[in-house]
DNA sequence: ATGTAATTGAAAATACTTTTCAATTAGATT
DNA sequence: AATCTAATTGAAAAGTATTTTCAATTACAT
């Protein structure tokens, strides 16, 4: 098991949470994945390590971790099914188009943007959301042609 | 009929779709409306102008005023199902906690950001996703017992 | 080892969205 | 104004995603 996934087990039994071999299984899961990951996707890449798991527990599991703010929910066009962890703090997330590549970037500061805002629209801004989508080096080199993980997943 | 739903009238009729009862009723709805608005609250307001409409026609007009670019997916925390009118153009979401207010903002200069990302991770930046979240000036005035639209809708 | 409350999976229930299809209709053509 | 035709419609069915229920199991404090 990753050192991401051991930390989430501790930041789980500190939270109050019992660390079951299900919650195990999708915590390595999503902690390994470099990719964003739906509930079916977690749930079958985690039934290889733990047979018995249901995708209930999955559904229960995720919310958890968004919760404690270890997971986050990723939007895409296509829908906002899909997880992708989220190490503490205030980040954001930069999406490969092709391949579905997830990864976290801090430092975003966007603060004359968002007092710009406020003073035009006369609210107090609370929170800001941003996701970057693009295409991540590998799937550069790649050519149009080559397989290429979480394009078209659905028709 | 406002003059945004006019508008976008002509503008489905430009685009080759026809301009029925329905989906004036649809339009209407949207373009008047200053809060998201999911697929099932168009068609409770769409249906006091038109009690014939179907939900089927709700989603399926959405799905053209989507491509067509003159509506925005709005996505919060508790879901993705809600639409804002998005006229035209590179805009975001500025969206009230407390009584969904939705507002349009442009301007937003990310490229010093996006390059910084760029740099640092060696992706290709195609697209850029911003939402600001807050409390508008009307929620800001309201005492805190007051009733408000949109918050805890779902329990 | 034991006790107990949390956790589990399966099934049912609920929610959301899309597809199918025969009937209707917008709007072009006469 | 009447006619035509492909687009559009709503209802029902199907499909997909998620949550709830509940009896059995299990983590872990004692």
């Amino acid at each position: 098991m990753s050192t991401e996934a051991e930390e989430w087990g501790k930041q789980l039994r500190l939270a109050g949470y019992k660390l079951t071999r299900q919650r195990r299984a999708v915590l390595a899961v999503i902690a390994a994945g470099e990719t964003h990951l739906s509930p079916a996707e977690v749930y079958d890449q985690a039934r290889i390590a733990c047979p018995d798991l249901g995708l209930t527990t999955v559904y229960r599991t995720l919310e958890i971790l968004s919760e404690l703010g270890l997971v986050r929910r990723v939007h895409l066009e296509k829908g906002c099914h899909s997880f992708a962890s989220a190490s503490g703090g205030h980040s954001h997330h930069l999406i490969c188009n092709k391949c579905g590549e997830v990864i976290e970037f801090e430092g975003c500061d966007l603060s004359p943007l968002l007092e710009r805002v406020a003073q035009r629209t006369g609210f107090v801004i609370e929170a800001h959301w941003l996701e970057l989508f693009g295409t991540c080096p590998a799937c550069q080199r790649v050519s149009e042609n080559s397989p290429q993980r979480h394009q078209d997943t659905k028709k």
